[in-house]
DNA sequence: ATGAAAGCGCTAACAT
DNA sequence: ATGTTAGCGCTTTCAT
């Protein structure tokens, strides 16, 4: 752990360089009106000297730190076993990194960390802030909405749409900007296909009913059941958690109870995993005797699973893509001289399609 | 996508107190030597304006960040479907958030990014780098160390240690810190399980030998073979990738060439399952016509697996832990009056254990 | 113990 | 087109 000596300044380049400050200044910004010849020997300088423009100084100045801060409010284990959020991060740092703004990543574990998130997002450190909160009591959105920083959720956060029946919820803050897959077309193609093979009796396994993932899915769930005859059984559907373990129990209360089951939609592949097993636990062969579909395309348990798993795929990289690209958009577009945002930025949701994968499953 | 209006300033704070700014940064910054008196006022003024500290204003002065960089290189996909990475990251946030510091994370795809990675680092935007860099021919510690940043690498680095036989690799660099998991220990750990269990004929498939891990492991497998009659068939070793394609492949190719084999190591988790599923198909029974052990613990593949996998449990989350302490260590002790860092970090690697964590499959 | 003042390195008016 | 200059908000001597 070696420490360099003190890096040249601005000073020093345009010293080399014989020319002032501002020239320099211009040259390494873009070099909008500087004459060739001397732009030249500026870059002369600055490569010679290994010139590398102090960020604390220029954001002391323009008020921008091309930075942008990466919130996920996670207080569940579910981040750390899901490739979910590292596909996410790296189609969010791609985008960021192709307009050269740094990632800054604020991973909270539970209340205590809030104020300290809320608080760094108050402090202006970042352009903007790409937030990640899964559960729908989470008081986070609201802090984060309250500091003022220009904000893009990922998934579709909770505020004001009790009314879980409708597409578009009521009461959805128009200023809220968020990309989210299509869960509850992906659930509707999910169920079709199920219903499209002859299945009759087609269960569902829940998500954790505290976010909205798992509720738009039951939506689009109970979309499809409505229109098959008998479809709306209530027992044919029983609340889980997006784990294995909550699959397991969920298939078992299911088997109890509707052992005539002969297809199953779980919320997510993990929990179809489970059911998996359970399945076979109790001489059921899938897809034969109870086909079975997941949620999440989450490699490699979809792949490896036995059999392998039909699912719903959402495109994760590119959501996260996305999610920078508004953001950046938004901090670019926005702006007039009084320092206020002017909206440029699509205001709602932004959903990106979700595809049926067949495997062996269903 | 709001944006607030300007934030009140020092100088504003110590209006509102009726101090001087000098005053109130110092009660900002810890409150010695300013009486009880004033600096609950200046306490009150913090509190009433809502103020936060510039951190651009604050470094430029004291040369320091506060920040971090955590670089992830990893062209592979690997990163992205093992929940590896997103374990270390929370023990290194809880650690970094613990001392304040923020963590500015920098994903790079392949050789593009390395110099922007280099030129970010040598920026002076960090106090010091967090480094993963799984391939041994991965050029970027060579330019991070090049920047002159205090780091600590996540994972033995390559440099020098042609000698893979050594206990400790000659040649190590004795300025380098890093941070792994006794994947030699573990391995011997695991084959010696094997072979306590009366097995005799123990193969290994490998991982991706280009990365230490793997190297590594394979030598834990040698050790204790090298003592087991018969144990040094070069047969038994197939070399394979670490995922789980690469799992079947190698273990076919195992079934090919010794039928016999009644035990299998794999270098982890994922090539295990590839292996599981090749020998079902193959009409053996787990355990009980071939063992299998894994590496990792990664959840939920391991305990999902069909049987539930035995294997090394490393302790990723404090591996993340331990390398950030290291580095915040490093930093604090270090810098005399001329910026030199003194060496106060330990030098070398410091390895945690591992331990083997007994299921089903062996 | 507190205040006054000098920059840290840079950008952005404003001159020329 | 280029140079001069005034800060950005903070910490840190140096006086008092």
């Amino acid at each position: 752990m070696t420490e360099g000596v003190s890096r040249p300044t601005l000073e020093a380049v345009a010293a080399r360089a014989g020319v002032s400050r501002a020239t320099v200044s211009r040259v390494v910004n873009g070099g909008d009106g500087v004459r060739e010849p001397l732009a030249e020997r500026v870059r002369q300088a600055v490569a010679e000297l290994g010139y590398v423009p102090n960020q604390a100084a220029r954001s002391l100045v323009t008020k921008r730190h091309d930075a942008v801060a990466v919130v996920i409010a996670e207080p569940e284990t579910r981040v750390f076993t899901d490739p979910f959020f590292a596909l996410q991060l790296r189609g969010i740092s791609k985008e960021l990194t192709a307009h050269d703004n740094q990632l800054v990543l604020l991973l909270t574990e539970g209340r205590d960390d809030h104020a300290r998130v809320a608080r760094y997002l108050a402090g202006g450190h970042v352009d903007g802030a790409l937030v990640f909160s899964l559960h729908l009591d989470d008081p986070l959105p609201g802090l984060i909405h309250d500091a003022g920083v220009p904000t893009v959720f990922g998934g579709r956060p909770h505020w004001g749409d009790q009314v879980a029946g409708s597409t578009r919820p009521t009461g959805e803050d128009p200023g809220v900007v968020y990309v989210d897959c299509d869960n509850r077309g992906g659930a509707r193609a999910a169920v079709r296909h199920l219903v499209g093979l002859g299945r009759t009796r087609v269960a569902h396994l829940t998500g954790a009913l505290d976010q909205t993932s798992a509720v738009d899915r039951l939506d689009g769930y109970r979309d499809v059941m409505a229109e098959v005859p008998g479809g709306n059984d209530p027992r044919l559907v029983v609340e889980s958690d997006f784990t294995p373990a909550g699959g397991e129990r969920a298939m078992r209360g299911l088997l109890d109870r509707c052992p005539d089951v002969d297809a199953v939609f779980a919320a997510n592949d993990l929990t179809a995993l489970g059911a998996l097993r359970v399945l076979r636990a109790s001489g059921r062969r899938v897809p034969e005797d109870v086909a079975v579909i997941g949620f999440d395309d989450m490699l490699p348990v979809a792949m490896e699973a036995d059999p392998p798993l039909t699912t719903v795929r959402q495109e994760i990289e590119e959501m996260g893509r996305l999610m920078a690209r508004l953001l950046l958009r938004g901090l670019a577009g926005g702006r007039d001289r009084t320092g206020t945002t002017v909206a440029s930025a699509p205001a709602g949701g932004v959903i990106l399609p979700t595809t049926l994968i067949r495997r062996a499953s269903a």
